[in-house]
Parts: structure tokens; C-alpha cells; sequence
DNA sequence: CGCGACGTTGATTTGCCTCAACGATTGTGG
DNA sequence: CCACAATCGTTGAGGCAAATCAACGTCGCG
């Protein structure tokens, strides 16, 4: 049960919720293990799920028109991850989402969750603020990419997560970034 | 009462709630009108407010070590704005936010809002779900600035909100794309 | 009217990309 | 357990999209 308390302690750092509330919500979460490089979903899938990481390393991605891959999201332990445009809209999936490391989740679809919410009216409050604090980091991403180099933004983005220079492949994160391998390996190179 | 009516419809898109409930929540919301070119809120100040935008165009911007202003949002009718991050951290605000024409709003504060949970539940619903679509569509634009060169973001902006080529002025579309207005009005010559 | 804001155009510069080659490390099948 | 391939990161040379710098025309408004 180890994985759940991540989750707990996740969940009652924006919201009060009682032991009852708990135990009401603990089942719908389903525990997943996958390796390094699977793909928990695909380029037009519908992923109608969110995924709590419990540990490991995943990474969210786009291709675009000349097959070049572009990372939308990274999440390391304690984070959630998704392909929320899909999620959301239900239509097929424009985002890949793929383990980095051998990772350990907890996956709620998005049938389960609107059971949630009818269930457990709190967790409305709980998504309600995660995905505010998400719009508000996706918000000062988009303005840091408008203000700042990218030597800057690189510098900016291990401040903040030290562990993903350590974790994540360069090529990744210069491709969150939103510029080239070559540029990031030059850019810590001269730091 | 015609600006409450707009109001509604924008919350009854998202989701089902009664007369009496609609009747508890409206008079939380302040009419404000306020003149080109003035500012709602100025950067430092906190935020504490969302907006919704009845009549008019507004535009959030933060500015850079060198001056520079960046927009980060840009507000038509039926859309809402604010310095979500300032409003949900409580923090000085990073941004400003600034009428781009003559408007009449409609602002409700950190303060009403929480009231307006306890009062009226369904209305964390409500932006449980505003959040989630306008971080689908943060998730976009930064994808579409990976991706994407400068003229075809400006075409997909154009597609998606045409009046925004005619009533906001170039230099804040320009700022908003992450270009100089010099380049935007290269980029329309080309077009 | 006169000033400031806005948009345009040209000349030049630059940050980052593209293309290419090449070690180092990791993973895999025989 | 080794051999080989694939992945990952580095470095160099050259190119390009967009920035910078500068000048100027137009419009709206106090």
C-alpha cells in the first residue's frame, strides 16, 4: 500500500479529505508497472486516463508533420502526467506518453473519475486545483520561451528539477525546451 | 441584465445548475467597465481576481529584465483572464492585465470565489473544468511554438479567433506569437 | 496642430538549426 | 559473455529564420 500513501499525501496537500473519503477513492486508482521505452499510450488512441507516477520517469510527446518527435511534458515521481487534450476532449490521442525509466503508476481512467466525482465531491476541488497549478506552470512556460534563451530556460528548468539533468536523456530535454540535442550539449558544455 | 446573460451561457456550456443556483452566484460578480488602454491590475499587485470579459478585449503581459513587455494572454468576448498565477499562489502578480478596447467585465475575487464553492458546489465543476481546457490549450500553443514556424502559428491564431487580426493590434499579436513586430509584419505581407 | 503609438521596409547581425562525422555507452542476441 | 548494433552525446562547418537597429509614413487623439 506504500504506492497509495504517495498518492494520500499527494491528494491532501491541496485538499482535507477523511479516512472514509479515502478508502472510497483507493480502488478505482489501478496500479500499473512498465519498462523503460513501452508506451502506456499512443498517437491516436483515445487516452482517456491520467497517470499518478509512484516512481519512474515519463515523458509525453507530439510528432509533427516532418516526424520530429516534441516533448510536451516530463513527470518524474509524485507528478501526474496525461494526454489531457484527449482526456479532456475524448477524441483520439495527439500526444504519446512512454516510460524513460521502469516506472510504477497508479492510473485512473476518466469514466472511474467521473464515479469519483460523485462519490468523493471533494476530489472535484482536488483536480480543480491541480490543473489550475497546471495551467499556471504551462502559462510561465510559454512566457519563459517568449523572454528567455534557451541557455537561460535550461538553467531555470534543473534549478527547479535538479534530478531531470541527472535522469533524463539530453536529447529530452532539449526537446521540452524546444530546441536541438546539438544546441543543449553546446549550451552545458559553457556552464 | 444582459451582461449576467452571457455569463450564464458560458457556465451552462460546462455545466447543469438550477435557477436558484445561478441566483446565489450572480451577485458575487462585480460589473466593471474600464477604458482603453487602462490597466485592471498592475504587475506587483496582487491578483486576486478572475475576469470575465462581457464586452471589449483585454491582454495580460509580464516584462522582462530589459524592459520588454510579452503577452501572454490575449481576451475577446465570452473569454475569461486574469494573473492566474498570482491568483492561486496568493503572490505578487507577475503579470499585467490591461484593456485593449473600451470593456465592460464581469470580476469575481479569490475571496467570493471560495465563498461561491461552499454555496454553490457545482461551480467547482464549473472550473475544474475551465482550468482543464485552458491548460489543454496552453499545452497547444507551447507545442505549437516547438513545432511550429512563426507563419504558420500566426495562420492557426488567425483560423481560431479571426477577429483578433482586425481589433488587437500588431504588435500585441507579434508579442503574444513570442515575435517581433517587425517580423509579423512580414510575415502578413507574405500572405 | 503636434505628439506619440503603430506599422512598414531595408540592412545587418545572431542564436539556433541543419548536416555530418565520430566517440562512448547501453542493450541484445547468438 | 562477447560481438555488434543502436542510442546517446559531442564537436565542427555552414546556413537560415528571426532579431536588431534604423529610418520613415500614417493615423488617432489631446
Amino acid at each position: 500500500m506504500n504506492e497509495h500513501k504517495l498518492l494520500i499525501d499527494n491528494i491532501r496537500e491541496k485538499v482535507n479529505i477523511s479516512e472514509e473519503d479515502i478508502a472510497k477513492l483507493i480502488p478505482y486508482f489501478k496500479l500499473k508497472y512498465i519498462k523503460k521505452k513501452k508506451d502506456l499510450n499512443r498517437i491516436g488512441d483515445n487516452c482517456n486516463e491520467l497517470t499518478f507516477v509512484v516512481e519512474g520517469a515519463l515523458r509525453s510527446y507530439s510528432i509533427d508533420d516532418k516526424g520530429n518527435e516534441h516533448v510536451s511534458q516530463i513527470a518524474l515521481e509524485e507528478y501526474w502526467i496525461g494526454d489531457v487534450f484527449s482526456f479532456v476532449t475524448g477524441k483520439p490521442s495527439l500526444f504519446a506518453v512512454e516510460a524513460i525509466e521502469d516506472s510504477k503508476l497508479l492510473v485512473i481512467s476518466a469514466y472511474d473519475l467521473d464515479r469519483i466525482y460523485l462519490e468523493v465531491p471533494i476530489m472535484e476541488r482536488f483536480f480543480r486545483k491541480l490543473f489550475e497549478n497546471a495551467y499556471v506552470a504551462a502559462t510561465m512556460r510559454i512566457n519563459s520561451s517568449n523572454s528567455d534563451q534557451a541557455d537561460l530556460r535550461y538553467k531555470t528548468l534543473i534549478k527547479t528539477f535538479p534530478s531531470i539533468a541527472e535522469r533524463i536523456p539530453l536529447i529530452h530535454i532539449a526537446s521540452y525546451l524546444g530546441i536541438t540535442p546539438e544546441s543543449l550539449s553546446r549550451i552545458r558544455k559553457n556552464i
